[in-house]
Order: structure tokens, then C-alpha cells, then sequence
DNA sequence: ATTCATAATTATTGATGCAAAATATTATTT
DNA sequence: AAATAATATTTTGCATCAATAATTATGAAT
């Protein structure tokens, strides 16, 4: 037996995973009850890791248990929506204005660097929202708050449960550059305010105007 | 038998709320580890809803999963609490900021009501801590965002894990209620950035100076 | 024909048992 | 005597099994 077992990680984490990429797919529609016999039997597993990586579902906020009903996927309305964009851009409005306080000098040329390298990919899409998401993640990183950096998690999954992944603008990459570039100069100035307040309207201009 | 089980909630939540009592206690001390069959046979359940509950608690951040190595009680550094603490501060000042702009005169009235019953209450202390909390509590329902809801509310059993559930100066009832005083100015004024301001003063002040 | 009650079916929830893995202890060899 | 290897014990993790609860459907009575 050459197969080694290896266990990267626990058969209920494998299972999370998987179902959160056919929740984030659609495939597992908002609001649909999931049936753990199916499911257990197409994974070929038991129902006992199934059931265990329901309960982490449900703690991220993906699947709703109901009592002696079992396991649904979380609906999300719009105000739901609003409600957790708002709480991310807080939180990572906050994270700025840590940033702007505490990093080091060779932290915010790292951020300022990121900065040119979007401006540089400006033409191309798919570069420009890699780059962005690697902004956010790094600032993340810098404000070095576990705490936070799990709640950010678990929103931004929250926010994939939206159709499309949408709710954000999406042809807006002009204003979208300015504004980072805003919040890199707050940064490099050290003012933690104006740095948490240009993430925040970030967010703001972000936002899909409710229709 | 006349026992009616009447199943309140499933046996996996009783269990968790158990466990939780335990770990605040310090009955189960930070960085130890749960022996699931001791747990297990003690309460005279099965290993199954004990492993789900386990599951819960490690995403609440109570307990930390190892690999192969079971569940542990979640450890704590003191970075971890002021960490953590400087979320909820966030959490609550945003809080009071959105119940500034968006309360109904009556449900202000309410928190001015409260605020009323705290000067009041001023030379009972268990009195003070509960109508304190009950204020809170109640800004957290007014600002209506159930996702921030269940982050406070893990934030808050996080904390908990602290001996002596402090890190929080006791001694300082005056000081507290005139901050109080001052966000309910705030919030009356309509003023979302005062008030958001005063809340965050409010925790930080709350917050006993690191030795 | 409609409503209520009862029974049956279906699905969740809890228990027990088994296998694999990791760690600790003991024995053997250098 | 120390180090390494092998074995044994402990414990996690997965699967199968049994029972409880809820919902739906059917039948009877008003």
C-alpha cells in the first residue's frame, strides 16, 4: 500500500470545504434543505463527519439548523446583505487606521508598493481585482488582529452567498484605483482617521445602490 | 417515566451551554485538554452530540481543534484580550453611531429611560452591572444588524475565558455612568459620530491599563 | 365536502462499536 | 548507559445501528 493516508485534515473539514464550495456554487440553492443521506452517500462517507462539518457550517453562518428539521442554507435578504457589508467595511476601515499607527516603515511601502502594481494592471481586469484582493488581505495581516481576520472570514462567505457574488460594483475601476490610492496616502501620512475614513467610503462607493 | 423530554433544543446545544459553564468557570482550565469518554460518560451521553458540541465551541473560538489530538480549551494572551476588547469597542461604538441615525424618539426615550434607572441605581452595585448590561444589550437591538449581534455575542464569551472575567477597572461606577450620560446626550442629539466617539472613550476607559 | 384524528412513513438525533494513528513505554543493541 | 526500535496502550475519528419525533396522507365523522 503506497496510498498514504497523510490526513492533511479531518474528513469533516474535507466535507466543509466541499460543501461550501457547492453552496457558494449555487448548486446548493439559499433556503433548500440538505439532505444528509444524499449527500453522505454521493461522498461515499458516513453521516457522522457530515453531520459535524454541518455544525461548522452553521456556526460560519452558511447553513441554518432547525430543530428535528436539520440543515438548510442560510437565506440571505438584502438587508442581510447590507447589514454584513457594512460590518466588513467597519471592521476593515478599523483595520486602516491600526495600520496607520502601528506598521513599519517597510510595511507601508509593501502596501504602498501594491498600490503601483494596481495602477500598473489597470488594463488588465483579472490582474487588478488579484492585486486588490492581495491589498486587502496584506492590510489585514498588518493590523495583526486573529480576532478580526476571522470575523472578516466568515462576512465575506456570508457575502458569497449572494447571486453572483455580486452587490459590488463592478465597472468601476477607475474610481476604485483612486480611492486605494486615497487610503495609501493616508497610510504613508500615519493619519489613522483619514485612513479609516477613505476605506469606509471605499466601501460606501463600493456598494450597489439598493435598486 | 413521567419525565417529558419536550426537547427544547438538541442534546448537542445543552451540552455546548454545559461546557461553556465549565470553561468559564475555569473548571476546565485554558490550554488543557477535553477527554471526550471522561466528558461523555460523565454526563451519561454518547461521544456523537459531545464531538458536535465540541465542534461549536471551537468556532465560537471556546475550544481550539488539534489534529489527531482532540479538543482543547482555547488559551488566551493578553494580546488576544485587548485584541479582542478593541473589536467590541468597534462593534459598539458602530453600534451607537447607527441607533443615533436610525432610532425612533420612543426607542431613545427607552435608552434615556435606562440611563435614568443606572443613576438611580448608583450605590447598588449588582444592580448597576445589570441595568448596564441591560443598556447595552438593548443599543445592540436598536442598531439591528443580527450578524454584529452574534459577533458581540462570541467576542463577549471570548472575554469571558479571562480570569476573573476581568481586564475591566472595577472600582469606577462614577466615571462609567458619566460616560453613559454623555452617549445618551449623544444619541438624543442625533449625533452618530459623538456618539460613536463617547462609546469608544467609554470602552476604553473600561479597559484596565496593561501592568 | 371539509375537517380532524390517527397511523404510517420519512428523516433527524443519539448510541455503540471498530479501525487507524499517535504517543509512550519497554526492551534490546551498540 | 544511552539511543533506537518495536510494541502496547490510549484516543481520535468514522461507520453502522436503533429510536424518537414530525409530517403527511388517508379515512371517518360531522
Amino acid at each position: 500500500m503506497s496510498a498514504v493516508t497523510l490526513t492533511p485534515r479531518a474528513l469533516y473539514e474535507e466535507v466543509a470545504e466541499l460543501l461550501r464550495q457547492r453552496i457558494f456554487s449555487r448548486e446548493l440553492e439559499p433556503g433548500s434543505w440538505i439532505d444528509e443521506l444524499k449527500i453522505a452517500e454521493a461522498y461515499g462517507i458516513s453521516r457522522t463527519p457530515l453531520r459535524e462539518a454541518l455544525k461548522v457550517l452553521a456556526a460560519e453562518g452558511l447553513v441554518t439548523m432547525k430543530v428535528r428539521r436539520g440543515a438548510y442554507v442560510t437565506e440571505v435578504n438584502e438587508k442581510d446583505l447590507t447589514d454584513v457589508y457594512h460590518l466588513l467595511a467597519l471592521l476593515e476601515a478599523d483595520a486602516a487606521a491600526v495600520v496607520a499607527e502601528k506598521a513599519t516603515p517597510q510595511e507601508l511601502q509593501e502596501l504602498a508598493d501594491l498600490q503601483s502594481e494596481l495602477e500598473a494592471s489597470r488594463q488588465d481586469r483579472d490582474r487588478f481585482f488579484e492585486i486588490n484582493e492581495q491589498f486587502h488581505r496584506r492590510l489585514l495581516e498588518l493590523a495583526d488582529n486573529r480576532w478580526r481576520d476571522q470575523m472578516v472570514a466568515d462576512l465575506r462567505k456570508v457575502m458569497k452567498l449572494n447571486r453572483h457574488n455580486s452587490l459590488l460594483k463592478s465597472g468601476r475601476i477607475e474610481e476604485s484605483m483612486n480611492e486605494h490610492r486615497g487610503i495609501v496616502q493616508a497610510l504613508l501620512a500615519r493619519d489613522p482617521h483619514a485612513s479609516a475614513q477613505r476605506m469606509q467610503a471605499h466601501f460606501q462607493n463600493g456598494l450597489q445602490a439598493a435598486a
